[in-house]
DNA sequence: TATAATCATGGAAACGTTTCCACCACAGGA
DNA sequence: TCCTGTGGTGGAAACGTTTCCATGATTATA
């Protein structure tokens, strides 16, 4: 790494010279500064910011992070849109982080930055993790997650799976599968036991249950299940991207049988999909205050959890039967 | 700001002390500890990251930062899907900026943060702006954007135009009329110039122009469209949002009026939406391991510019008429 | 009791800038 | 000739840490 000394010794001028040349403050002489650029651009210099930063006592502490699972599903999209509107009313910007193949350095990544404050979105951290922002003074909030004795705003996903549940045996339906994500987050596990639960106590346990690797293979799956389970007569989605990516499974099968999804992302409501909605933005909108609120030592010690509540959808009929005109790629 | 050296005044004990208090490093005798923990707290000491960030040397230029207009478009979603794919290939990171309120700050903001190089979507930058990049040594490269002499990776908004003028004079419509949005973006001008002169070429002019504040608004605008001009038998819409949107609207007119929409956002083949296909995750990447060529100077000038090719995927029936059993909210 | 090992501790040096002050040379004015 | 101002320059100090080395105190070992 060149510094301004290198410059200075190459150039054969002092540190003030270079450091006037490189940001236009102050008198250099012609003869000199034509100096000064040529080993500048000889050495490729480049200015330390956080050198800068050190001298001009400039910290910056005006963002907030989030730390996302893998940047994957339009779901983020929605909860993303409502931290920005708040941020944005606080004018405050805003770091994504993404805990992607190596979650720990995403932390270590995230620590370096002048964050006052950390949204987690979705999932939990290590002990040792909390320990580490605790140190830092860095405050968090989760979002769309809880923990015993954790703040932050999440949805109520047992509820949403009885929501679900509920409507399948309204529907009068007998054989009932779930289709999911490979992976236990604590959202899916919440989701079906809250699902699960509820048939069982009806008299009418669920049939199946089929794991995908990604939701782009749920009508792999629907087809499996329909080989296996031909009565099957409904199936609850994890989310509404799996639900969306069986309809052609859906419509190969020719028969009616009753669907349910979750999250209830835009298009759902033109494709007739039931499905469980949830209040996303909001969640997004609330967590960001109450991180500001944390941050600023205004949050009570009991006033630090939200739980929202998910509602049922009901659509329908499901628009099938538009793929074979597909003519994408 | 309180700092080390206040607190080891106040402690009554060396810096070195303090530095090993803080960071768990090294021994420290119970009874200092305490007293060091008591001054922590009393005077509510932050380290300072900036300081930190210099002595370790670590100066993280580890990421890459993409500059976005308000952040509500599902459009965005996708390309930054692209982006992040590629990013984390190279096991960087990524901030994002948004660009609402105050653009200038936003580039104020974002020359305070360790980046390597910066993507700006969908708009252009100032001069002064450009300049006060270069002047950082912080390369940058346009997405969905492009400019005389600029770097980056658009897609073809004029050819896009085209092709969905192409389709309703295909489809035979004699009244076509265009949907979008309040607000003259870059993109919306080339769209709107290929449609309206392809339709034009063909002795067919454009009927009618309807510019709306938010999507959400492109029903009632296709409403009183349709009440102008009720000879109306083709609708282009700006963006998939904007057609969707407009589906009840188009329920109402019980009438067969052809739709095309722009971006092939997923739901489009569910709702049998014709649109024009826009590469959207291969921009975000091409863009990104643009900029990363740029930044390791391995871009040749004439290598700087990557023009995508936007397509038209035919589909259909429309999904009309699911809407009134909807019990949302 | 002498020697060595270990534990605690203080503080200087270094990180790469910016800012400020001091200095020099030279011009112009008295 | 001697000031005085000024354009041009060098380098010390400061920013707030971490790291390392030296030192003193304590304990274990012989």
């Amino acid at each position: 790494m060149t510094t301004m000394k290198d410059i200075a010794k190459r150039a054969g001028v002092g540190l003030g010279t270079v450091s006037r040349v490189v940001n236009g403050t102050g008198p250099v002489s012609q003869e000199t500064r034509e100096k000064v650029e040529a080993a500048l651009s000889e050495m490729n210099y480049r200015p330390n910011r956080i050198a800068r930063k050190l001298v001009s006592g400039n910290t910056g502490r005006g963002f907030y992070g989030v730390l996302m699972p893998l940047f994957i599903h339009p779901f983020y999209f929605y909860v993303l849109r409502g931290v920005y509107r708040f941020v944005e009313e606080q004018d405050m910007n805003l770091i994504l982080f993404n805990r992607g193949k190596h979650p720990e350095e995403a932390i270590s990544h995230l620590m370096q930055e002048d964050i006052l404050g950390l949204m987690v979105m979705s999932h939990g951290l290590s002990p040792e993790e909390e320990a580490l922002l605790k140190n830092e003074k860095l405050d968090l909030c989760y979002l769309d997650y809880h923990q015993e004795r954790s703040q932050g705003v999440w949805i109520d996903n047992h509820y949403g799976g009885r929501l679900a549940a509920e409507h399948f045996l309204a529907r009068g339906c007998k054989a009932v599968a779930f289709v999911g994500d490979l992976g236990n987050s604590q959202q899916q596990i919440e989701r079906f036991d809250g699902f699960s639960q509820t048939l069982e106590a009806a008299g009418n346990p669920l049939i199946a249950r089929h794991l995908v690797p990604r939701e782009y293979a749920s009508a792999d799956a629907v087809r499996r299940l329909l080989a296996d389970h031909p009565e099957t007569d409904g199936i609850f989605f994890f989310s509404d991207t799996h639900a969306v990516e069986a309809l052609p499974a859906l419509a190969e099968a020719a028969k009616d049988i009753v669907v349910c999804g979750y999250d209830d992302l835009d298009f759902t409501r033109y494709l007739g999909l039931t499905t469980i909605h949830q209040p996303k933005e909001e969640m997004g909108y609330e967590g960001a205050k109450m991180l500001h609120r944390i941050v600023h030592g205004q949050a009570a010690p009991d006033d630090r959890t939200i739980t929202l509540k998910p509602s049922l959808v009901t659509r329908g009929p499901l628009a099938l039967g538009h793929f074979s005109e597909d003519q994408k790629r």
